[in-house]
DNA sequence: TAATAATTTTAGAATGAGTCTAAAAACATT
DNA sequence: AATGTTTTTAGACTCATTCTAAAATTATTA
């Protein structure tokens, strides 16, 4: 374990935001300033691939990343922009039924309003 | 509706293949020749701004466009490479009961093993 | 039809997230 | 201490996509 490494996940476990690599780096620097945006990249990489963290595709822009490596969907609030988790129980089944096929992982994204911002 | 926009939707709609902007740009080339590259990305643009089609976004790599705009997911065979539409039904009310937001749209991607490839 | 305005296309430059590279640094092993 | 392995660093590079400004096309009005 770099310094640089625990830097990173840190960062990752400050909070349930959802980073991008870009506010990873600004946050690890704060904390390790010499660190660069290679080093940044490569351990989310092989933090994803160690199965520690998931990776959320940005769709359009950049990538954000999820501290929690247990499968669920991200809700992308359209009015107020936040990204919410939320878990369907025994979804990998349903997919494998629906499918036929054997299920290795998922990647669920629903654009919509939040419970918070329709009260508004 | 212009002769580049006809060679595009002709391309996305010779058979269900899910092209990648470049590949629908060679394909369109045959057909009208002077076609560029700034043409097919805002044709795709405004084909899904207008509900015509869905942008699949490319995990890490090119994006596919489907010529359906109807919502469902897909699965990315990770054998053959294969990407295999499929449908749950009444998937848009789960997502909203689970989640209690108001679902404007969903992206439903799995990695796995396609019932052929398993065959084998 | 001619004149003008609005839209689309084109080629190539620009952007930006992410990767690659080669050298230096850190760390581990004998 | 010497050697080998892994990680980090800075910056160059890649590649999908977007932007730009000029030319071409299409639509509108006179």
């Amino acid at each position: 374990m770099t310094k640089q490494r625990a830097a990173i996940l840190s960062v990752l476990h400050s909070g349930k935001y959802h980073f991008t690599a870009d506010e990873i780096f600004a946050e690890a620097k704060k904390i390790y300033p010499a660190i660069s945006r290679a080093t940044v990249y490569n351990n989310l990489r092989a933090l994803e691939e160690e199965k520690h963290i998931r990776r959320i595709g940005g769709e359009g822009s950049s990538a954000r990343y999820d501290s929690s490596y247990i499968p669920h969907g991200h809700l992308f609030c359209t009015e107020c922009g936040e990204i919410f988790d939320f878990k369907i129980p025994d979804f990998e089944s349903t997919l494998a039924d629906m499918t036929g096929s054997l299920v290795d992982s998922y990647e669920l994204r629903l654009r919509g309003i939040c419970q918070n911002c329709q009260k508004n």
